[in-house]
DNA sequence: TTAAAAAATGTAACGGATTACATTTTGCCA
DNA sequence: TGGCAAAATGTAATCCGTTACATTTTTTAA
């Protein structure tokens, strides 16, 4: 590959005005512009961004922490941020780190050494703890280069991005009481998250606002995985007093507790109401069509990434709490508890899955 | 960010011998590199990779190529890759590309701006032809630094990853067939590629070896979307004479087209079968099970990597292609056709066969 | 026409690690 | 203990753009 010394013998000119003919071509007189231009292209020549990147100390990409990218709303994040990374000429390094600190240091080190200008992380871990802090001493503690969203740090040491997930959870809760349970069982996420504790926080709110005493087996651990909402839907319903209506923390889970129910021969939402969470593009095409919380996946991701360009550049002075909105979708998988007679079913618009 | 000198200043050795004990510690005796350990800790040393890679020329980075991730299928297939890559110490640039040519063009050019080392590309198409091609002239036309798996060219100039998708569609079609099926519709991926040619052709091969004649009016354009599969389903079955079977060619469209049957009324396999292609984490999980050809999606992500190593180490003289196998997964999604009895299949005999 | 200001271009240092080659130190044997 | 090979270490070039500063050319004004 030929170099910027290989043009500027070409052009006859200096390697000076080469570079300026590329980067700031009105300092550069038209005639020399043009004599340079056609060197570039008769040497075939492509600026070497490696050495632009090691000089300027900036290496225009981004590392993203993602549990696993297998996850149908990750996915949709992920590709939000790509948009945005694009669009500002960052590149997008993918870290797929199952949820393995050790992993997430490993590409949190990617900050250190300059492989990468910030990190995003969708986890409730600050991957930069793991690491020996570095020049502690600073006068201004500056922001982390990292981002936190969807599942976010109590305390983040940096800009996040996240929902109401407690208002979400109560607005779901709230719909399901409204049509008339009062045995709803909730499927969680993993324990440790603090996602999940503003999901159950708000499902408690709407249960203590209806006066509805909380029932401690009817909260059921899961992962977020199909499985694992179809197993702790057998467990629910092997409970003395089942619930008439589960509330899963996202909807491959909701998905894995519908089959599980339908298996047991009891249908949706007739005999149990299923809601989820996400609703990512199987919601709509669930049998019957799954009721759940809508996130603006694809807003996440651009967000974070315009946040932390934002870091990055020096743009922030304190860390933003940014608040995306979520949206009640209602669709088939809920209805009227067991011996409610069709009481007044509140805004029951199901929505087709025509529109995607 | 202390550098090297920094460390030999304090360690009271030359640059050089730094750079060894990190690099080559059996070249420099035991005395001095605990000294330069000590520095290394003491300056909280991190070798700059940029600095690194811009001398070696070599970025450890390797860009990604795919339509969408928010396609399950593919989500999996990036994380094999991810896995591989992080085995390797490479990292993985996600190059979300919607199957654009542009913008696949603009992430091929990292390669040529020594951004990265090379490209995987998950679509058939390749994003080096849009640019103009460098020093031709060389003797030893070596190969792309690219790996095309999944979906590949024909003629690729580079190592491919491929699934036998005729065999594997031909097999979905023997297993319909000999359930006694006789008019099997497929809902298509997009026209030009030849992924959906060649699952058209596994199609074909078995009707024709059962004697059943193709009717054209049962291939179904469809775009691997829910949506597409449910509305090619909607046009199937408005046919005057509707298919018994559908086969789709991948999980989403056959939820989505499952979706479209149940919401007439009909039952799945009842009244008519579907089958899909790729076994993602739903189709065990859809209403009926789905009935689908299992890919090793993980895999073709992990090989993708590793060949794509292989040419950039130089391992390979010639372009291998790699086919992995794949596995007919039946579950109870696709059943006998209306009106068999669990009979042999094939005495079922057309009164008035059309010629076509 | 000439001096001064403005525009264009050139020179060379710089960034941080690697490494060929040069030099110094150590180890060993006679 | 001298002398030589081997081991250890040092010096400086190199990778390739960018840019501060220096120099040359052109333009402007008097």
């Amino acid at each position: 590959m030929s170099n910027i010394r290989e043009v500027a013998r070409l052009a006859e000119v200096s390697v000076a005005t080469v570079s300026r003919t590329l980067q700031q071509p009105d300092l550069v007189s038209l005639k020399t512009r043009n004599k340079v231009l056609a060197a570039v292209k008769a040497a075939g020549y492509k600026p070497n961004l490696m050495a632009v990147r090691f000089r300027s100390g900036k290496t225009h990409n981004l590392v993203v922490l993602v549990p696993t990218v297998a996850n149908v709303f990750f996915a949709r994040v992920i590709s939000g941020m790509q948009e945005a990374a694009h669009d500002n000429q960052y590149a997008l390094l993918l870290g797929n780190t199952l949820g393995d600190d050790e992993m997430e240091a490993a590409y949190a080190r990617m900050v250190q050494t300059s492989q990468a200008d910030g990190l995003i992380q969708l986890r409730a871990h600050n991957p930069f703890d793991a690491l020996q802090q570095q020049d502690a001493g600073d006068d201004s503690p500056a922001l982390l280069p990292m981002v936190n969203a969807c599942e976010v740090l109590d305390k983040a040491p940096c800009p996040t991005v996240v929902l109401d997930n407690r208002a979400a959870a109560c607005a779901m809760t709230e719909h399901l009481l409204a049509l008339g349970h009062r045995r709803i069982a909730m499927i969680k996420g993993p324990a440790r998250s603090p996602l999940t504790r503003d999901r159950v926080a708000g499902y408690r709110d709407a249960l203590q606002a209806a006066g509805v005493p909380f029932a401690a087996e009817l909260l059921s651990p899961g992962n977020f995985s199909l499985q694992s909402g179809f197993d702790a839907a057998a467990d629910l319903l092997a409970l003395p007093n089942p619930p008439t209506a589960i509330f899963c923390e996202n909807d491959e889970m909701a998905i894995g507790a519908m089959q599980r129910i339908k298996q047991q021969g009891l249908r949706v939402p007739a005999d149990i109401s299923v809601a989820g969470f996400d609703d990512i593009s199987f919601a709509a095409f669930a049998d019957p069509p799954l009721t759940t919380i809508a996130q603006p996946a694809e807003e996440f991701g651009r967000t974070a990434v315009r946040l932390l360009i934002d870091v990055l550049e020096g743009k922030l002075s304190k860390a933003p709490k940014v608040i995306l909105p979520f949206d009640l979708v209602i669709r088939a998988s809920t209805g009227p508890a067991p011996g409610v007679h069709q009481r007044q079913p509140d805004l029951q618009q199901k929505d087709q899955p025509d529109k995607t």
